[in-house]
DNA sequence: CAAAACCATGGAGTTGAGTCAACGGTTTTC
DNA sequence: GAAAACCGTTGACTCAACTCCATGGTTTTG
């Protein structure tokens, strides 16, 4: 599919899919029709996108994730440690869910607590 | 306390605390000393700072947090609709939650499949 | 008492993650 | 067959959240 296709499913803008592809998180092919330069993006791409929008949610940096797309599934070429970058991404991301679960808790309190306030004191 | 201390017992940078201060997120008064114009902190700002930690992790901005602090225990002083503010935010770290966990989840994964291969094929 | 360590203020600079504008070309649609 | 909608490329711009630097004072310490 073209650009404005995966725009427009994937809920992103044009250019923020182009920043992505710059960065290497998503890639296309040069499309079929020679008369022009559009490129095509595969249908996986949206898998991938929604993944990308996981991944941001869990407070990776698009440099990390980048670095996991490529080196780890890269059948690990030079001397990287995946396994030791893994393992702190996932103290990473766990240490961070707790802090937002601890967050949460005390949002829904303060909810409760303003729900059980009558409007004039 | 002092900024110093706090900067130390805190984990964060002089200039990050004076930052929150500039936002509005920790507060200090004059200090007893009138010689000087030193600051002083008082203990539970440090409780503060880590729940500042606990909602960024949990994808707040800074903006949100003060409108959080101010304007939620400031009685709801004009035409404010805390509920609805506080039920936007609670359904956005949800969502966050969710997605982080879905991360998390295939992290693992990567994790325990690099675990099983042999290192040479 | 002098050097080292600390403090406040102001303003400039940095980084990550996009976003915008301008250009010239290509398809689609009325 | 034009106008509208789309595409790629380049480079500048924005915004949030810090971070650094310079200046000029104040404490603490050896």
């Amino acid at each position: 599919m073209r650009i404005g296709e995966l725009a427009r499913r994937s809920g992103l803008s044009r250019d923020t899919l182009r920043f992505y592809e710059r960065q290497g998180l998503i890639a296309s092919r040069p499309g079929t029709e020679a008369t022009n330069s559009y490129r095509d993006y595969p249908e996986e791409a949206l898998i991938t996108l929604d993944q990308i929008a996981d991944a941001q949610a869990a407070g990776m940096s698009i440099a990390d994730l980048a670095m996991l797309m490529g080196q780890l599934q890269a059948a690990d070429p030079d001397g990287f440690d995946g396994e030791a970058f893994l393992d702190a991404r996932i103290a990473e991301v766990e240490a961070r869910i707790t802090r937002a679960e601890r967050f949460l808790e005390s949002l829904r309190q303060a909810r409760a607590a303003l729900a059980a306030t009558p409007v004039l004191r």
